[in-house]
RNA sequence: GGCGGGUUGCCCGAGUGGUCAAAGGGAGCGGACUGUAAAUCCGCCGGCUCAGCCUACGAUGGUUCGAACCCAUCACCCGCCA
């Protein structure tokens, strides 16, 4: 029954490269196998981008191994030169600490923390108290420099106008944090994106040559989507984050309902738990009926309820049927009304309305006061479905749902909630 | 430490005294079409009290009627040399 794990993250095109695939499946059928997944603490969130890798970590877990979440305490401090073209930023010690708390707690919703099913771990655990002498000569001493070089991120960023020092020396401090856990914990597999397959080999190695172990490393493609590298991207512009602070449950469920049709079932399967047989089933109907857009609806369900619980999901759920519905928005009832706005960005305004312009802006559905006229000059700007052409006239009391609401929509799919605080 | 090159709007990138809110491309936004999709076409794409005004071309100061463009100083980046 384990053993079926790597045929079934290959089915879900979550496998890109691996160390010795057959000695990795002859270890997955024996004993329980211990694995670790990194993040750092770059933001306060992890984004979509890490979700792949809770979505693997859980699916190691279901096939009864068990999973460690890493939060990079200390990585965090140096910054990973992968996927990037210069250097990062330095984060203060209080934004790294706290960053690493959040992470943590959105680490501890994937995997299963009791019994000690599932392991958290933070790397500053190792490495604060770890001399430079002792580093260099424990470590530094089995990192070759022209492997290092051969590396393709260390090379694409000494293509890009160079690397210093500290960057470079990430991939020995993740290499240090697989050779902790492998003494600590007995960790014989690192997973990560394909763009880490570098740090993770070099963990592997390290192992190798102070251990004389051999484990594993396997990566999972980057997903993108079919019209570049925008995914993740939120049609805002910003990241999907998985913090509902950061990203509004009901937009974070947009953006799927929002996904082309031909990505759909690629995330379906690696997003998603759902059966073969039932991701088969969608992707067969979003060829033959489009429209329905079952696909994508039952993907944005999933997801939403996969980060955000199954409550959130179906007030989310609730609000976009009400607000993206065919009826009348004056025939929803109160309630469902005042529920589905609350999910959406709002403001609250009081007695004289303000004009179109003013509430666009307020709502944030427009960046600025400029934007939002260029929007109704545009004709993209409605209130309560009908489009609004005066961009300095303000909506009347009979516009008012129900006395209290607008419904203020920009082009097609972005709307906004605006009530009218009693006087 | 020396010499040379560079720093432009969300990103890339043109611009070397007025005609520059700044070419072009990408991203993004709106419209038509539609399926809260794609493709295509059209329009937009610094801000504001919007036929006008304000802020912007690394920072500061200067030359000039006038500067993204000239000069000086500073900061950062890149290359070559020591």
């Amino acid at each position: 029954m384990a053993s079926d794990i790597l045929d079934e993250l290959s089915w879900r095109g979550l496998i890109a490269h691996s160390t010795d695939l057959d000695a990795l499946r002859r270890e997955l059928t024996g004993d329980r196998v211990t694995l670790y997944y990194g993040c750092d603490p770059t933001a306060p969130s992890l984004h979509v981008g890490n979700l792949v890798g809770l979505i693997v970590l859980r699916w190691f877990q279901q096939a009864g191994h068990r999973p460690i979440g890493l939060a990079g305490g200390a990585t965090g401090f140096i910054g990973d030169p992968g996927g990037r073209s210069s250097e990062r930023n330095l984060l203060s010690e209080a934004e790294v600490t706290h960053n690493v708390e959040r992470i943590g707690e959105q680490l501890a919703r994937f995997v299963d923390l009791s019994d000690g099913r599932g392991l958290l771990v933070n790397n500053i655990e190792w490495t604060a108290g770890l001399s430079v002498i002792d580093f260099l000569r424990d470590i530094g001493k089995h990192f070759p420099v022209n492997v290092m070089l051969a590396k393709e991120t260390i090379r694409n960023r000494l293509e890009s106008g160079g690397i210093s020092y500290t960057e470079f020396s990430y991939m020995l401090l993740q290499s240090l944090d697989y050779l902790e856990l492998f003494r600590r914990h007995g960790c014989r597999l690192q997973v990560g994106g394909s763009d880490q397959w570098g740090n993770l080999t070099a963990g592997v190695d390290l192992i190798r040559r102070v251990e004389a172990a051999s484990v594993h490393a396997l990566s999972w493609p980057l997903v993108t989507s079919v019209t570049g590298e925008k995914f993740g991207k939120s049609t805002g512009g910003g990241s999907l984050w998985l913090d509902p602070e950061l990203t509004s449950p009901y937009a974070f469920f947009q953006y799927w309902i929002n996904v082309d049709d031909r990505d759909v079932g690629r995330y379906l399967r690696c997003f998603t738990f759902l059966a073969r047989e039932e991701i088969e089933v969608l992707e067969a109907a979003a060829v033959e009926r489009p429209a329905a857009r079952e696909a994508q609806r039952r993907l944005a369900e999933e997801i939403t309820s996969l980060v955000h619980g199954a409550a959130e999901t179906e007030r989310v759920i609730a609000a976009s049927r009400a607000l993206f519905g065919q009826g009348d928005l004056a025939d929803l009832d109160p309630a469902t009304l005042a529920a589905a706005l609350a999910e959406t960005p709002h403001a609250t305004v009081s007695a004289p309305l303000p004009s179109v312009v003013d509430l666009l802006a307020l709502t944030g559905l427009a960046a600025s006061k400029s934007a939002a006229r260029r929007t109704v000059a545009e004709g993209g700007a409605y209130v309560n479905n009908v489009r609004v052409a005066d961009p300095d006239a303000a909506p009347t009391a009979e516009d008012l749902l129900h006395g209290r609401w607008l419904v203020l929509r920009k082009g097609k799919r972005s709307l906004a909630g605006v009530e009218l605080k009693p006087a």
